[in-house]
DNA sequence: TTGTATGCGTTATCAC
DNA sequence: GTGATAACGCATACAA
């Protein structure tokens, strides 16, 4: 079957084709189906936003001809008028992670169920390109302003001025505490503790420790979390089966879970700090030969882009980042809402980023 | 080091506070600031846009005083009368996956050394979310629309219909050929043929091909590349090295290239459909204890998740995605920029997605 | 129920 | 140089 000719094989990319043509049209406005109509464009107006207002026959009327002159309303215009666009800005460091490609997916999720549009920038993790895009979302009139802060910034002085202005902004995940604003955050140490426990539940008592180098607070939070989850249970804390790993990187993972392995100090479970580490893991134990989930359970975080590859049947909506995109959605849009009844009460959620890759049954 | 005492750990997310504040406030425009200047608003918009017809000193002191009123031009207003936004509406499946978040990355790259926004939606393989998106893209003013179809789409005439009203529209990726638009595609065959063309000039004559299903457009394209390279350098082609997998998962192409491995029949080096399966590759090499790329050289394409695990040094813009971007936007902005004269003429553009994984030196 | 007039914030075309 | 004034496309208070 692979042994086909080739010979007056069209390759399906140049089968396409290139043509000449190009119209330039004024758009149809109300004024335009008024004369039309001879009415006036309140009329118009009234019976395309399905006003109350209005005969039936003129709205009937109306909407036939609209159809017959292919109006569309102009959402700027509107948006001028109405002082709303309906739309959220979100800003983000880089959409080329699943982290923060889930929580936009998130985000439009709830937006999209109102009505609303996302409009998404990336900061690229530069300081500079955030101020200005923040300025931008802030001049065109979005609704809210979503941001997960780039690395750079130190300065929030670019938030705390369009806050100013009275433009309802909600920091998710890369958050500072030096603005009084919504925000969601993962918790890392609850989060931890939660999957520790789950492991212990089923009955797991020698847990090892994966992780990144405690000297970030993401990662010391995680740990303690580990830590926390075992002293409940009366499990003593094992310092051999706690590795601490010098950077999120499969091979070291790997590595540092292999010479564990064999030092003959063998766990029966192990929780990763980061689904990078996780597959670095899962490739040794496949090496090595050892059953998953039955000879060893893994656990961890998982808002990472392996996950799907560990836990094929995951889908996007079963991802923390996911869930926080949602939240921080929901609450924006609330925020928007009270905007007249200026009665809004910040919050701060906090996510479980739970997501258990292979426990053992 | 990892015995700390946990018991008086605040983690970090709780440090985070929650308060009240709130504040509606109108905007300061131009005529706010003419008004306190005695001016006209005609002074004012001069002033601030740069004009030449205006004497030194009123443009100082209107500046001036837009800095201390904490002045910000409205880009809707701006664009309801420039009839421009300067915003390019992208519509693609998800981006949640590599390819298509490169490929943002990519437009957006393009476009923001013009000064151009970019509005990013997600049809979630839908077409009628699809039909529903464009027609919000089209209603907003945008200056340009690029579109990869989603799965699901097979009437076009919610496109057609956006381009007959004069907007400027080019399909990138998954387009049609029933559309008379600028396209940005992947040639997968010239891809393929250039991918393993690169591994016989390196000495490779044993070139094993593991690709997914030929009934699928792109796999047949990709093989057939595969062949006309070994046909064009006079190397007999090997039926027992060219495997049809029957889906792109890790663990397949990993069995596959196991059993072609141990059959004694064994390549010199591996052209791999896409790297979802180079990564099966690398998993069962390793675990055979192949010498990667001394024993044998795997290349492939790499418009996927995987790639950075795969290739570490591999940055965003080597990436075939993001160079499709790029080109998308560029001509994307080529054809807006032209439209006043009305002379542009649709072109395919195709790229070859070369993207050499681990290759011998 | 419909029409008139005004405004949203900005730019552009005239005059002066 | 600067100032009125008319757009841009739409919505609405008020009048009829």
């Amino acid at each position: 079957m692979l042994d086909r000719k080739i010979f007056f094989y069209i390759p399906s990319t140049f089968k396409l084709n290139n043509k000449i043509a190009f119209n330039m049209k004024k758009s149809v406005t109300i004024k335009d189906i008024a004369k039309e109509l001879n009415v006036s464009i309140a009329t118009v107006s009234r019976a395309l936003r399905n006003s109350s207002e209005i005969s039936k026959e003129t709205k009937k009327a109306v909407l036939k001809l609209a159809k017959e002159m292919d109006y569309h309303p102009n959402l700027v215009a509107r948006s001028l008028i109405n002082k709303s666009s309906r739309v959220l800005g979100v800003v983000v460091p880089t959409i080329n992670r699943q982290f923060w490609s889930n929580s936009i997916s998130g985000i439009e999720n709830e937006a999209y169920k109102v009505g609303y549009k996302v409009m998404i920038f990336q900061s690229a993790e530069s300081y500079q390109k955030e101020v200005e895009i923040v300025e931008i979302l802030a001049n065109s009139m979005v609704d809210g302003i979503l941001i997960a802060f780039s690395k750079e910034t130190q300065d929030f002085a670019h938030v705390q001025h369009v806050v100013d202005r009275g433009i309802p902004v909600l920091l998710f995940e890369r958050v500072s505490e030096f603005l009084q604003l919504s925000k969601v955050v993962t918790d890392d140490f609850l989060g931890a503790k939660t999957i520790v426990n789950h492991l212990i539940e089923r009955g797991k008592n020698r847990i090892a420790y994966i992780g990144g180098p405690l000297s970030l607070t993401v990662c010391m939070d995680r740990f303690l979390g580990y830590k926390s989850a075992l002293l409940e249970n009366k499990i003593p804390f094992d310092e051999k089966l706690a590795i601490e790993i010098s950077d999120f990187n499969v091979e070291y993972a790997g590595r540092a879970f292999k010479e564990l392995w064999e030092s003959g100090n063998r766990p029966d479970a192990v929780f990763c700090f980061a689904d990078v580490l996780a597959l670095g893991v899962l490739a040794v134990s496949k090496e090595l030969k050892i059953k998953i989930p039955f000879e060893l359970a893994i656990a961890g975080f998982g808002n990472d882009e392996i996950a799907k590859y560990v836990s094929p049947s995951l889908t996007t909506m079963d991802q923390p980042s996911f869930q926080i995109g949602q939240l921080a959605a929901k609450l924006i849009l609330e925020q928007i809402n009270s905007e007249e009844k200026d009665d809004f009460l910040f919050k701060t959620e906090i996510i479980k980023p739970v997501l258990v890759i292979r426990e053992s049954t």
